[in-house]
DNA sequence: TACCCAGTGTTACATGCTGTTACAGACAGA
DNA sequence: TCTGTCTGTAACAGCATGTAACACTGGGTA
């Protein structure tokens, strides 16, 4: 029942003026269960990246019309996706390696099939993994895990790292109360043993930095005998 | 249930025209694990290798249609796996050493099945091993594991080698935080006893040339008590 | 050999983070 | 209103972290 087909269709575009070369790549992603599309000049790849939005481009650097340095330096500034180089000689590497042109990735010629869909793999997991970043947005404030950055207003606030678990913790859980038992166990790995105030101390803290007014809070309420609540739609 | 085969099933071109040889070798391959197809031309083979792409192929030099140098020879320009050629005579062996056709170890006949496997082996994991390389990207930082190179805003960071090591391990693992120990282990082999302060100055220095301020960084963050984290989207 | 240099670790001190204590105020039930 | 309990937080202490300055090392060079 399960099918191992990794990769929904993605759209690719290869980008090689060396028929046979272009050839097999183009034949041998497309059996790989790529959607392809081919250009062989510089030029008319940079029209096709703007009007077919490819998922990934494949680029040769030596190309007629305008040359894939060029193209990648072009394309930049409107496209995001992947860019994986293609270059036969060592010199153009150092050239890759020298200049930065965004590209995501770079293949040195001649160009192995398994490799090539390794690659092409790989990158884009990772492009569809950043894609889904995981930020929790409340009104005003937006919280990210993978940065550990939380902004207001479009500010950063600065935060220490117990601070932005505690917040996080707070913030996953929104609309529920987390006890004080919860914070420390994510924090110090520890039992609430009754007596510690550390967890109230951190709120205080928190709520400082949130500029929330600890009499009447909007953000962080507190829950008396249970712990602390996040409220989702503070302002 | 612990699947030991190490190879996921390589696919395999076996051209041989001896049918009785081509036979034993097919089936000795098949139980190792192996996909094989199988040839006896060689213009058969070139099609073949076109259309297929195996992982790597068995190439023996006397063949009716096409010699086994000419099949290199053709196939080079498009196919880069490894090319293991088989030959009967002492004279054959001369020539593949003299010229430079682009196969990638060879094996004197009559074949024992040991030396046949390990030969196999041997070149597919150096075939696989060389598609290690591949470039991080976090918005305009770059590392680039195979150059041991970083580039911030287009340019190069000069980094010592232990400074991109703990890099390219905090990049890896972008988004988790990763232990004085762990750095510290990667980097020179030890335990982390505590006192040491080597992690830390090293995290200093690249803080520095990465430009990241540290008393608020948005590259490297620290992580009181637990080591460092590498935050994917820094801006 | 003596010297230089880059890289790296150590020391020492500055700074920052977090928990504890102590007290003030808030809250709930009687 | 009174009382006991819970919560907020200032102030402090202790420890973790940042880093300048120096020491050490190994490799290259005159």
């Amino acid at each position: 029942m399960h099918n191992t087909k990794q990769s929904p269709s993605a759209q690719l575009l290869v980008v090689e003026d060396d028929e046979s070369l272009s050839e097999w790549m183009c034949d041998y992603l497309t059996t790989q269960g790529y959607e392809v599309t081919r250009a062989d000049r510089g030029d008319e790849a940079v029209e096709l990246i703007k009007t077919d939005i490819p998922d990934l481009v494949v680029l040769d650097i030596m190309l007629p019309g305008k040359d894939g340095f060029e193209v990648c330096k072009e394309v930049r500034s409107f496209y995001s996706n992947p860019i994986l180089m293609l270059t036969a000689r060592t010199q153009e590497l150092d050239e890759i390696l020298g200049i930065e042109l965004g590209a995501d990735d770079y293949l040195t010629k001649p160009v192995k099939p398994r490799v090539l869909a390794t690659r092409i793999k790989a990158l884009l997991r990772r492009s569809f993994a950043t894609s889904a970043q995981t930020i929790l947005k409340f009104g005003a404030l937006s919280i990210d895990a993978d940065s550990q950055t939380a902004t207001f207003m479009g500010d950063r606030i600065q935060l220490s790292s117990t601070e932005f678990t505690a917040l996080l913790m707070l913030a996953k859980n929104a609309g529920a109360h987390v006890s004080r038992d919860k914070l420390l166990q994510q924090i110090r790995g520890l039992e609430y043993d009754g007596a510690n105030r550390s967890v109230d101390i951190l709120i205080s803290r928190l709520r400082k930095k949130l500029s929330d007014d600890p009499v009447s809070p909007r953000r962080i309420k507190t829950i008396r005998g249970k712990g602390y609540l996040f409220a989702t739609d503070a302002w």
